[in-house]
DNA sequence: TGAGACATGTAATCGGTTACATGATTCC
DNA sequence: GGAATCATGTAACCGATTACATGTCTCA
């Protein structure tokens, strides 16, 4: 049973991709430069301390490759524990805090859940997510109504932005459902 | 010239705030949880020593009111200063780095700049903005493209939700500039 | 008289940013 | 021989989170 508080995304999502495949900090900095996961920092002074505290939590294990070579790497593969930990966070409800405030993280839970915890848990995974989503629009709906009101025209438009972004998540996820219902 | 290195969005949307008009610490909590702000911390931990560290850089300057009762306030105002460090933030250009990393932060920084710059500018602001959005799918459409012949269809899917983000991100920007354009 | 809103702080901890630092290997 | 890529780190700084802490005012 982990018992570290490690919850950083960065590290979340370190755990996931070590999960897909063995790698090393350099593997991890070219996923975050050259993939669409480019919103995360691949600064070595991010991830290299990120690993370190994985490996020191038990999370990860680095094996040393080369180690008669010059240029020796360290390749880390999940341990149970960091495998533990790893299905804890994809299995977590998705809450309201989590749709307003993480919803990025949401998008990447997704997409280490359908390897790991397979299509019926992700499935319902994006229902609990596409209720959330759904919960959330008529608050928004109420502020945009008083921005008008008030003749606050920016604030309006940005918070039809905001809905307008919900909208999509919502069409997303339901499109998503379908075609894995489909098999 | 403020030389100062102030630049969390935090305390970016906090000096907004109080150019729309002097508010306490109390206040900007009360914004950061009922409105659509909610997404920025309004814990204590967070706002009060935001405040000292723009006071203390002479960004805002905070007036004590009822000094005389046993309830007294703090009310901030923007200095000079301040108000030159606001518009320098609204008036950086809108870089990929932008779109990519900081896409709510575009949207706060919209929010502000039709009372702070006016109009004209928040119409070549947009403009720019559409333009860096539009320059970024192309990226995102190619890693579909190998996702999907990879077959990693979750990777893929999560792909898609980035796409359809940003088309409506486009679609919203375009909305917004016809509506200024017709006056 | 008690609940809830008003009002402001501090301290420990943690992790990300930025900048610095080093060296090997490969390929032209 | 030089550029690009491979490969890994450290140190100072800064700011956000969490938890703790305190007290007033208003209204039912």
């Amino acid at each position: 049973m982990p018992e570290s508080t490690i919850q950083s995304v960065l590290t979340l999502a370190t755990l996931g991709l070590i999960s897909q495949r063995p790698m090393t900090g350099y593997d991890l900095r070219k996923v975050f430069t050259t993939t669409p996961m480019w919103h995360f920092s691949s600064s070595p002074g991010a991830i290299y301390p990120a690993l370190q505290r994985l490996e020191n939590s038990g999370l990860i294990k680095g094996i040393v490759e080369g180690q008669d070579t010059l240029r020796p790497k360290r390749v880390y593969t999940l341990t149970k524990d960091g495998r533990q930990l790893l299905e804890q966070w994809l299995e977590q409800p998705v809450t309201q805090d989590d749709v307003i405030r993480r919803r990025d993280d949401l998008v990447l839970r997704f997409t280490f859940m359908g390897n790991i915890l397979g299509r019926e848990k992700t499935l319902s995974y994006l229902k609990e997510l596409l209720m959330q989503l759904k919960s959330y629009i008529p608050s928004l709906q109420e502020h945009l109504d008083t921005a008008r009101t008030t003749e606050s025209p920016y604030d309006a438009f940005a918070i039809e932005h905001g809905i307008e972004m919900y909208q999509v998540y919502i069409r997303w996820a339901k499109h998503v459902i379908d075609r894995l219902e489909e098999n």
